[in-house]
DNA sequence: CGGTATCCATTGTGATACTG
DNA sequence: CAGTATCACAATGGATACCG
């Protein structure tokens, strides 16, 4: 049962579970290139509200990807940094980001490389 | 707005997605050493439920990653092959799981890289 | 500015039973 | 054997308003 536990498989299952929130590539992409604070991060991802950009950061934090810095000064300063191991993600998303291109060129040539002639008996779709 | 659409980072979402299923790294990990019948991957992987494996390998047929064959015999076979497409992914796949392992190193020694000495503000967690 | 609290819609996943 | 139909339910994501 626990059999796929132990397969070598599962920390792919933590990987993706650490860069599957909907916006949490988007960060990280900005914080590949140096800190940011959360409105700067806001301008850059204006499609996520606040409530939500915050919880991916809250997550990334604790899946130690993201460093949360407080300065107390007098309007409040909060600056995102990514981890050692958050920059460590960058080749990963690299290439997720290269496959996603690749992904989108097959699909329109349909250069599917299985047995392309064999009958699909499937009636959907 | 769609700023975010032509971020070189789309496709990683695209990527993600295609990867996304709780159980699609699984399928792929099997069909990465050939093609499987429906009734082999239950066994390969027995925690997820027979409607959930057949879901997540319909997406990935969509997704052009999987391939299905039927074959009209007498017991019915269909049989489930990655596609060239499909198998592109295993370096990814093992990108991911190497990030894994090395996530749940980092997380015990909590070797972090960034400025480790500054004030944690936050009182929850 | 940075963040929380509510409330709500969507999605993903799963147990179970049934069909050709 | 392979697959569908239902029902249920938790997790995500999002809109909005309010707080220090």
């Amino acid at each position: 049962m626990r059999i796929l536990k132990e397969l070598p498989l599962v920390p792919a299952e933590r990987a993706l579970k650490v860069l599957g929130g909907r916006w949490k590539v988007y960060v990280l992409y900005f914080l590949f290139d140096g800190p940011m604070r959360l409105s700067e991060l806001r301008r850059q991802i204006p499609d996520v509200s606040q409530k939500v950009l915050v919880q991916q950061l809250r997550e990334m934090e604790e899946h130690g990807i993201v460093h949360r810095e407080v300065f107390a000064e007098v309007p409040p300063r909060v600056v995102y940094t990514a981890t050692k191991l958050g920059l460590s993600l960058r080749p990963i998303v690299s290439a997720l980001c290269a496959w996603g291109r690749r992904h989108a060129a097959e699909l329109d040539v349909l250069d599917d490389g299985s047995p392309a002639a064999s009958p699909r008996a499937r009636k959907r779709a």
